[in-house]
DNA sequence: TCATACACTTACTTATCGGTAAGTAAGCAA
DNA sequence: TTGCTTACTTACCGATAAGTAAGTGTATGA
């Protein structure tokens, strides 16, 4: 399968992402992680000493994979449609994986995180709403989204049908996410 | 499937069912609810011999609970605009109590979860979705509802705009729930 | 009164968890 | 060549997980 890994390190960080998704943060172990990667259980600890440090690493890229797509699509000439279609693209990946998105995994689990990550959790949500919000009122004053709530409000909205829509179409199936995608963008637009 | 038992079975199952929504399924454990019963955990098996057991009797209780409300709100003389209020009432109530839905902990541990419960999980979901669905479908017949989306995809949304709201809730504040319980009635009445 | 069924406890098993200590082969820098 | 670092492995730790077998006290009904 995997050939000589030349990072292990982000080898390690990528499985514990999907793993993450895929499964919640209790329900993977380090032995998971070895068992792909051919190596022991130790090695993984060699890079990642306790697994909060592991979490708190896969919260912080996604953070920094976020600001990179705010600053990416701020410098981008597509309309505030296109943007926010971009941001519904990535749930959409999601379906074919048999995973949810980072920020239902990580919601659902909190009661259970270790303390020092969840403030950076809660960094993680208000980054990704901030940026939903921001292309909502954008949109609005361009005059191509139309809603009655505040931009908070509605970026919220969206945002909760996406997470639990992602999460309900492991168990529905794939339709009942495309409908819910369609009918975000379809009441904006209207 | 319920005896006759005293009290410690439906004493087991309340506190499996508080602990399902405030832990998710993978990180509660026997040993939590002996403790909180004063009991050991081999009493606990003498209930439930298998821990896929205890959560089958929790899903199987939320069905009969749903049924039981959808027959008393058919028999009641509440509006449809009541009847879903008292729905958005029941995830409400989970906001002080440090807890999400039941459907948000299933379907975001559906992955780790036994698969002898997978169907009746599906079952639960199908259950709530048509529910409101029915609610929403009557509430336009009346008048008292107006949208665009067929019942069946305005209930989804209004589902995932509640099972992720409570989620995200824990981490940023109640008042961003009360906020999206406003919107899912404003936008049905406007 | 005696048997028996119930609701536990005691005492265990096996497996896995996150995590640590010590050792080692390979590479690199002086 | 020596000394140090990197990236692991081997071998373990105590804790906890789900689960089981066997025994115990108690209430009940024949």
């Amino acid at each position: 399968m995997s050939e000589k890994q030349p990072d292990t390190r982000s080898a390690i960080l990528s499985i514990a992402r999907d793993l993450m998704r895929q499964l919640g943060y209790n329900a993977f172990s380090y032995a998971d992680i070895a068992r792909k990667l051919d190596m022991k259980n130790a090695a993984i600890h060699y890079h990642y000493p306790a697994k909060a440090d592991l979490l708190a690493d896969v919260i912080e890229t996604y953070i920094s994979e976020y600001r990179q797509l705010e600053k990416q699509l701020a410098g981008s000439n597509l309309d505030s449609c296109q943007k926010l279609q971009q941001f519904i693209g990535k749930y959409a990946q999601l379906i074919g994986q048999n995973s949810i998105c980072i920020i239902g995994s990580v919601a659902s689990d909190y009661n259970t995180l270790p303390e020092s990550v969840k403030a950076k959790v809660a960094g993680l949500i208000s980054l990704v709403t901030g940026m939903v919000e921001h292309t909502l009122q954008e949109g609005r004053e361009e005059g191509v989204f139309r809603f009655r709530e505040t931009p908070r409000v509605r970026a919220l909205l969206i945002m909760t049908n996406l997470a639990a829509g992602v999460q309900l179409a492991r168990i529905t199936g794939k339709a009942d996410f495309v409908a819910i995608e369609q009918a975000i963008v379809d009441q904006l637009i209207q």
